[in-house]
DNA sequence: AAAAGTCATCGAAGCGCTTCGACGCTTCGT
DNA sequence: ACGAAGCGTCGAAGCGCTTCGATGACTTTT
């Protein structure tokens, strides 16, 4: 290595001086670094992987074109590469649609130290196959059975409780859901239920009414989902609105059924802050912290990959903005 | 290596049977594959890297979270990723703001063959730190001196003629553009200005009107944007809509200035095709295409890694769908 | 029948790092 | 004042692959 040759030490002491793991003076140390600035040197990934076994990579498993909940995936992956980034990491991205062949793939062969995988499914059939890797591995979701995998995820349940709560101390009694599309219903994607079950729990101990109903990202999704909802349970005064995509043409379709946000009709989001608000009407809402998440499970991997930390999991607390889509029903009994 | 034993050859032999690069004996090779298969053998990413000096990963860096065209972006991501897995290459995520320094020491240090950057900029600083890069390099998107780069993007220019011919031919004889985020045109971003250049280029051929308006991403930003547009043109029949995240707003938009699309206002879509079909209307047209995009970037990545091909400047063909959102003006004179 | 190819395989030399043990030197405790 | 302990550095042995030249066993050419 010419850099060796260029500080007139040996090999070994660059390598010690680049990675701190031996004492250096530090005369020696400046020498090395010097030499490294000025032959503009970097180390080469693969040789430092073979001879240290490891890649400094960790990979991302991301939903391939799930539901419309796009914008929340990027979120996360960002956060996730620039967390890994200041803890000097990359990011290797895997799609969902090489399943566990991919996993099994990156993970023996050496291209990533670590994995984290997102849009977990309550029984995914990816968990067993995660749970015999070599690599540490954490879950940006909830399954039923996280037992020896690390999670972290908001804790949907206390949102949708959450949101009933704030709904019921303004005054309403009636709630309907804006559910997920079906197939998020359908692939068991463990947050929608939880969500729905959080929500008719705090329902029951506030004695206020739910409705629920699943609601496809698009316009006349949206427009059966409200009829259907109104239909149902005509009383409805507020509407929790877990769907981000159809989030823009609500007020449009409230109007439909003569519906004001938030005079006739109270509106609580769970949805990203910052998609909050930027609508006609600003949205009350409970916040999906995509980058927390994605900077705590980078956290969660380099523990697991530095200090061997047990697979724990993590359920963040939940967050109510109050914005302009909520306020006391019409007419309060 | 175990698999040469029990296959009973050499490990060069178990090499050459992977890579086929020396011809084996269809015997041997079965024995071979079968000893890799009841192993479940994988070779060593990183001792294949350093040996071949190759390490079968290509390195993405997309925007960060500029404007809000991520749906865009996110197809972008996983048409490279999809066709990269396909050519037997993983996919390396950068983001924007490692900047020059994160691109040099991808390639520095060996950890990818190849890199594919999105979001150019008219006179991107990254081109110079790009053409002097080891690596080859493809660009998505269109800088104002591209020599050197292979580039792949949409023709703008002719995406945003065809636009004014397809109204122009309906009897429009006055068009508004509503545009992208000021700061994408403060970035420089070439695609934007290019589609404004080539749309007023048409519309003097074909003695047509325009005004041009560049429109925030928000529900406010449409309506300002709109207000103005009508108020600088008010014989306006037709819009050109370059700003994909204001397309569901639009038609309560310009419902407050009594316009109904298409009757009494037509819509063209600068958009990909499953954006234009999901909303109260469905959008006449022009597609983004992302996959497309993405695809051809990782081809010719694979054509200067493997063959050495040129650095040649692909701009694909715009295609407009007609569908509800294009009609003939109220009037025609 | 000898020379010249082919074909399938092997052995060994790296690829550019990290890491372990060793070594010489200084400092400290007693 | 002498052994023990610590510090800073070096040399060499790999890490697990690829690849090049070599080598036999055959086949074809002359």
């Amino acid at each position: 290595m010419d850099v060796a040759r260029a500080a007139e030490v040996s090999s070994s002491t660059v390598s010690y001086v680049l990675s701190g793991k031996r004492p250096i003076s530090k005369e020696t140390a400046e020498r090395v670094q010097r030499a490294i600035r000025d032959l503009q040197y970097r180390p080469n990934a693969g040789a430092r992987a073979l001879a240290s076994a490891r890649s400094n990579v960790i990979a991302l498993v991301v939903p391939l074109r799930a539901g419309q909940n796009v914008p929340v995936v990027m979120e996360f992956v960002t956060a996730v590469v620039t967390k890994a980034r200041a803890a000097d990491h990359d990011v290797l991205l895997l799609t969902q649609d090489e399943g566990v062949a991919g996993l099994r793939r990156v993970s023996a062969s050496a291209l990533a130290d670590a994995l984290i995988v997102m849009d977990v499914q309550a029984d995914d059939p990816r968990l067993t196959t995660l749970r015999q890797l070599e690599a540490p591995c954490v879950l940006i979701g909830l399954p039923d059975r996280p037992t020896g995998l690390a999670c972290v995820d908001l804790d949907f349940a206390a949102a949708g409780a959450l949101a009933v709560e704030h709904l019921a101390d303004l005054g309403h009694r009636a709630v309907g859901l804006v559910g997920q599309p079906a197939a998020v219903y359908e692939r068991k994607t463990s947050y929608a239920p939880r969500l729905i079950s959080g929500l008719r729990d705090a329902a029951t101990h506030r004695g206020v009414d739910v409705a629920v109903q699943q609601c496809e990202s698009t316009f006349e999704g949206l427009q059966a989902c409200v009829a259907q909802l109104l239909a149902e349970q005509p009383e409805t005064t507020a509407l929790v609105v877990h769907n981000e995509a159809v989030l823009p043409a609500l007020t449009t379709v409230l109007l439909e059924h003569r519906r004001r946000v938030p005079a006739s009709m109270s509106v609580v989001a769970i949805c990203p802050d910052d998609m909050a608000a930027t609508h006609a009407v600003s949205f009350t809402n409970i916040a999906i912290p995509a980058e927390d998440l994605g900077s705590i499970a980078v956290d969660m991997v380099m523990g697991q990959l530095e200090a061997g930390a047990p697979a724990e999991t993590r359920l963040l607390a939940p967050v109510l903005t109050v914005r302009a889509s909520t306020g006391a029903p019409r007419k309060p009994r």
